[in-house]
DNA sequence: GCAAGATTTGTTATCGTTAACATATTTCCC
DNA sequence: GGGAAATATGTTAACGATAACAAATCTTGC
C-alpha cells in the first residue's frame, strides 16, 4: 500500500516487526526455521512495504546467480527461438533463468557480449555454433562455469556440445534431391562465412555434389546474414535468368526458400515440376506454404532441452557421473514436402 | 594463460601489482586518475590472471545495475522481435543492455517475470499491452523505476506509454475495405482475451463494422495464442465452409493471414478475387507472398526507439525537462496489398 | 626554494543479503 | 523435574566492488 520510492529493505521490515534481520531474510527461504506466525508476519509487513527481494545482494553473498547466459545469432529467428524457448523451460523447472543476448551474425560483437554476460557470473553460457573469436575462446575457457556450444559440432569444443553436422544435413538433402532423378542442383546462401552454419550447409552441399560426381557451380550468393525471404526471392530470380535449366535448388533456409517459391510463382515457373525447392529448418512456413518445401528439421527444441540437461547434469552432479565434457549429437530429419 | 578456476578478483591483481585494491578499481574506470603506466601494468596483469570484471559487486556498492527489463508475450515473433532489437540497440549506445523475459501470452506468468525482474533492480522496465494483473500493476507502481508500456493505448497507464490503439488499426481495414466496395466481412482471430492487442483487434472490428451498418457476424475462432500460419488456414477453412460468400476477411496477423492464403490456394479460390484476405504487423511475409497481403505497420522498430529514448530521457533528465509521464503515440500505417 | 595546486595512491566504510556459529527458548521423555 | 534434543532467534563477518575522504607525491610559478 504504502507508496515508498527509495527501497526497502530487509532492515526495514526486521525494525518494524522486531526481529533480526536475519530472521527476515529465514522467513523468505522455504526451508529454514522460522515460526510460523512470525514469518508470517514478517511476510505481511513486507507485502505491506512493497518490499522487492534484491538479487543483486544475495548474488553477491551466496555466490550464486541462478541465471543461465545464452548467446544467440540473431533474435528474430524462429529456430534459435525455439532453441531458447526450450532451454528456457527446462531451466526454470530447476528454478534457473535465462539472460539472452544476440551477436548479429558479428564474431566481434559475440566477444564483447560474451564478456557483458560473464561479468554478471552466469552459472553456465550457452552459445550458438562453434567459430568464435580467440579471445572469446579464452574467456570460455577460463570463465570456470559449464560452456556448451550448440547447433553445430565444432573440430575443437571449448566444453560440452549439444549440435549435429550442418554439412551433413545437405548431404541428406543432395542424397534425396539425386534419388528422385535430379542432378543440376543449386544453392542458395550467404556471401560471406559470418553465418558460419549457413557456411558449412554450403560446403556440405558442394561435397555430396561432388561425391555423386555432379558440378556444384549453380551457387547463388544472396549476400550477407541474414538471408531472409527477400533475399531468396532475389537470388532465385538470378538463378533463373542465368541457369534456367537448374532442375532443383536448395536454399539456406525454409525462409529464403519460401521466397524463391514466390518468385517462381510470380514468373510463372511450376514447383516442383519445372523446378524443386529445398530449405532448411522445419520452420512453420515449410509445412504450410502451397506447395510445401522440402526441409531438414533440426530439432531446435531439442537442442534446448538437451543443453539445458547438460547444464544441470554438471551442475548437480548426482553420484557416480563423469564430469567429462558432454558431446550430445542431434538427429536432424529430412522431412519431403508433401506431394499433392 | 593461467587457468585459474577460483574467480581472480580485484584483490589478486592488486596484490601482484603492489597496489592497493582502489587503484585496480580505478584503473578500469576510463575517467578516473590513475599514472598512464600503473594503468598499463593493472590492465596486462589482469589479462593474464584470466580476471573478469565483477558485475554482481559493482551493482550491489554502486546501486546501479545497467539494465533495462523487457517483457514480450512470446520470444518467437518477429514484431516483438523488431520491438526488442531497437530498443536495444538505442539503449546499447548509452550503456545499458536488455534482459529479457517472455510470458507466453498468461497475465499469471507476467506477474511471476515483472517480480523476478524487479528483484535483480533493473534501471526501468518495458512491458507489452496495457493489462496486468492487479499485484503486477502494484509492483510496477511502487518499483521506483520508470516503467513503459508499450504495443498498446492503456486506459490506466502505470507510468509512460509508447503504443497505439489496436482497434483504431482495424477502424483503418475495414475502412479500406469498404472503400473498394467489400461488405461481408469476417474476422479471423483468438477466442479469448488472453492476447490484449489481439482482442482489442477484434473489438476494434466489430465497432468498424457496426458504424458502417454492417453485420460483424463473420467471426472465426482460432483458437488459443499464439495464432500463427497453421490456425489461420484451419479457420479458413472454416470460413470457407460455413460463410463461403465472404468476401474479405482480415486476420488478427500476418501469419495467420498467410496461413488463410495458403487454404484459399488449396482450394482453388482465388484471392483477391474471389475473397480478400487482411492482416496486420507487416511481417516481411505480407509483402512477399504471391500475392501479397493488405496489413497494418505498426512500427515495431519504432515503438522499441521510442520505448528507449523515454527511458534515457527520464533516467538522464537534462535540464528543463518535465518528469511527467510521457505518452507517445506511434503512427501505424495501412500498406495495402500491391494490385498485379 | 617553497607554497599552492594538481596528480596519484591509500584507507575506511558500505551496498543488502546470508553462512556459520552462538544463544535462547521450547519440547519431550524417563 | 531435569537434562538432552529440537526449535527459534540473534551476532558477526563476509561476498567484491567503490564513494568519500585522507594523505602522499609531483608540478609549477615566482
Amino acid at each position: 500500500m504504502t507508496m515508498k520510492h527509495s527501497t526497502t529493505t530487509m532492515k526495514d521490515i526486521a525494525r518494524q516487526a522486531g526481529v533480526s534481520v536475519m530472521t527476515v531474510s529465514r522467513a523468505f527461504k522455504a526451508d529454514s526455521s522460522v515460526n510460523e506466525a512470525t514469518r508470517n508476519r514478517i511476510r505481511e509487513i513486507a507485502e505491506d512495504l512493497g518490499y522487492v527481494f534484491d538479487s543483486t545482494a544475495a548474488n553477491l553473498r551466496t555466490q550464486k546467480t541462478n541465471f543461465v547466459a545464452v548467446t544467440i545469432p540473431s533474435i528474430n529467428n524462429a529456430n534459435f527461438a525455439e532453441t531458447v524457448d526450450a532451454l528456457s523451460d527446462r531451466l526454470a523447472e530447476a528454478g534457473m533463468q535465462v539472460l539472452l543476448a544476440y551477436s548479429g551474425y558479428d564474431l566481434a560483437k559475440e566477444e564483447l557480449l560474451i564478456e557483458q554476460l560473464l561479468r554478471r557470473r552466469p552459472e553456465a553460457i550457452v552459445v550458438t555454433g562453434g567459430s568464435h573469436s580467440d579471445r572469446a575462446r579464452r574467456m570460455l575457457s577460463n570463465a570456470g562455469i559449464p560452456v556448451v556450444e550448440t547447433w553445430d559440432l565444432p573440430a575443437h569444443p571449448i566444453g560440452h556440445v549439444v549440435g549435429f553436422s550442418n554439412a551433413a544435413t545437405m548431404h541428406g538433402m543432395v542424397d534425396h534431391l539425386v534419388a528422385k532423378g535430379l542432378t543440376r542442383i543449386g544453392f542458395i546462401g550467404g556471401d560471406t562465412d559470418a553465418d558460419t552454419r549457413g557456411a558449412d550447409r554450403r560446403r556440405g552441399y558442394m561435397a555430396a555434389m561432388a561425391r555423386h560426381g555432379l558440378a556444384a557451380d549453380r551457387l547463388i550468393d544472396a549476400g550477407k546474414p541474414p538471408i531472409s525471404m527477400r533475399e531468396g526471392a532475389v537470388a532465385m530470380g538470378r538463378l533463373l535468368d542465368t541457369l534456367p535449366d537448374t532442375q532443383a535448388v536448395i536454399c539456406v533456409s525454409d525462409l529464403t526458400a519460401f521466397g524463391a517459391l514466390t518468385e517462381c510463382q510470380r514468373r510463372g515457373v511450376r514447383v516442383p515440376q519445372d523446378i524443386a525447392i529445398a530449405g532448411f529448418g522445419a520452420y512453420e512456413i515449410a509445412g504450410i506454404s502451397h506447395p510445401t518445401i522440402t526441409t531438414i528439421d533440426p530439432q531446435c527444441r531439442l537442442i534446448g532441452t538437451q543443453a539445458a540437461e547438460v547444464i544441470l547434469q554438471v551442475l548437480h552432479p548426482t553420484a557416480g557421473q563423469d564430469i567429462a565434457p558432454r558431446l550430445v549429437q542431434i538427429d536432424w530429419q529430412l522431412k519431403p514436402a508433401q506431394t499433392t
